[in-house]
RNA sequence: GGAGAGGUAGCGAAGUCCGGCCGUAACGCGCUCGACUCGAAAUCGAGUUACGGACUAAUAAUCCGUACGUGGGUUCGAAUCCCACCCUCUCCGCCA
């Protein structure tokens, strides 16, 4: 959510920001909802100013004994003119909320134009595709070949979009969730936390993925509570409401946790696989801090996701998602894709984005600056440090070998009790 | 799921029966600044909610409005009366 002082006040600076971003927002219509809002609102409170003036003076006459009968009656005709004005602010107030919470971030202007995905900016590269010398295989081929990934029974269980993880699969999934947790709490600063995968919709409100995406999510029934789809939701609202103080910032806290996602309208798409599932693992990594320093802060968490990568070995790259491809939250994000051999092509394995103060303002997370009465709000980052199953997607196509055995990365080794690779068990 | 108690500032807590300068909200704690001290403790003094609007260069000062778990209702006026819902605690039932 923007600040509708800001909205107000930068109205070209939104305004470009929606042109970037492709959006068919019409502003002006706010602007205008925003100016009979302000009318109303001066004419009501003048009102009530005269009411609670009047009030008191009635409170002193009955205590003298007076007769207040002629300003009872005076303020009677005073609040059902406040209870009308009051009726259309009520319904003026929700049309503005509606519509503050429809408008996107505005863009960093170091986010490149652009339409959708084909037009985000290379940044840099790390390591080598893989030199092999056959033809490489998928991932979903492979890990069931070998016995680990079984779709057809999570289709009984359950239905498509789930997998069933068996032996070493499983174990597999365990390993990268201890080592991208160790990684990110000894290594990079983080504060491990395990939330509630199931969240009320002031949460989600919070965050931003409602009111505006909830086709997008798992409901329980009718009631206000949700599947989460990433801990950042869990983990952001930690400190929902909350006024921190300056020196406590920034605020670093990793989680694993299991994600849900309905993928209505991507039917068709990455149906075979892993790539895209209704439930699937995910260490999230999020952090709030101060407003000067959010994009120092951004690629510092992109450098938290990559050494994730770096220790299993697997190439990738990092891009800057153009205005178009970019999250109505987000000021600017970067996505690491690594490369799948099998595919013979670059997928996404982590989304890093800066919110500003967008969720926070939304969430209300604020600071107390050591110098200042006001509070603040914080800046919120967030990104994956990874998803789970399509590291696993990515270490199956990238280590497989010509006999269809798949090497287990060093690094995750002494997750998998030294295990080195994983073939089929010839008997 | 059943019975009972409760939700008021950063924390604890009074006020609710009997509606009216009681919300910058008693009292206590904490925190900040100052005095005292070589320094500290103790003590004394002062300060310490958020949001919205008006006026502004201002996220400064000032003025106004709103908020006592949430949403409604009654009333000239609601922390206080009425209704619905949410949450916390205690006991019972059930359960890993």
């Amino acid at each position: 959510m923007l600040d509708i002082k800001f909205v107000r006040s930068n109205t070209d600076d939104v305004k470009n920001g929606l042109r970037k971003r492709r959006s068919k927002l019409d502003l002006e219509q706010f602007l205008a909802i925003d100016q009979k809002r302000r009318d109303l609102l001066l004419e009501a409170e003048d009102l009530k100013a005269r009411r609670n003036q009047s009030s008191g003076e009635i409170a002193r006459m009955k205590k003298t004994g007076e007769n207040a009968d002629g300003l009872l009656a005076e303020l009677g005709v005073m609040s059902t003119r406040i209870k009308v004005l009051d009726e259309e602010l009520k319904e003026i107030d929700r049309q503005t909320e509606e519509w503050v919470m429809s408008i996107p971030n505005v863009p960093h202007p170091s986010v490149p134009e652009g339409v959708d995905d084909t037009d985000n900016v290379q940044v840099r590269t790390w390591g080598a595709k893989p030199v092999l010398d056959f033809t490489p295989k998928e991932h979903w081929e492979l890990g069931t070949a070998l016995g680990g990934l079984d779709f057809e029974t999570a289709a009984k269980i359950t239905g498509s979009r789930f997998v069933l993880l068996k032996g070493w699969a499983a174990r597999m999934e365990r390993a990268l969730i201890s080592l991208m947790l160790d990684v990110q709490t000894m290594e990079n600063g983080y504060d491990e936390v395990m939330p509630p995968v199931i969240v009320n919709r002031e949460s989600l409100m919070g965050t931003g993925q409602l009111p505006k995406f909830e086709e997008d999510l798992f409901r329980l029934g009718d009631s206000n509570y949700y599947l989460i789809p990433t801990a950042e939701v869990p983990v952001t609202n930690i400190y929902r409401d909350t006024t921190l103080a300056e020196s406590d910032l920034p605020i670093a806290h990793c989680a694993y946790t299991a994600c849900f996602r309905s993928e209505a309208g991507s039917y068709g798409k990455d149906t075979k696989g892993m790539i895209r599932q209704h439930q699937f693992d995910k260490v999230e990594l999020v952090r709030f801090v101060h407003p000067d320093t959010s994009y120092d802060e951004l690629e510092k968490l992109l450098g938290h996701a990559e050494s994730i990568l770096q220790k299993l070995g697997l190439h990738y790259r990092v891009v800057t998602l153009c205005a178009g491809d970019l999250g109505f939250s987000s000021a600017k994000t970067y996505d690491i894709e690594v490369w799948l051999p099998g595919q013979d092509k670059y997928r996404e394995i982590s989304s890093c984005s800066n919110f500003e103060d967008f969720q926070a303002r939304r969430a209300g997370i604020r600071y107390k600056p050591a110098a200042s009465k006001k509070s603040r709000l914080v800046h919120t980052l967030n990104g994956s440090g990874l998803a789970v199953g399509r590291t696993m997607v990515a270490i199956l196509e990238n280590y497989q070998q010509a006999d269809g055995s798949v090497i287990v990365p060093e690094a995750l080794r002494p997750y998998m009790n030294g295990q080195e690779k994983i073939e089929l068990k010839k008997d």
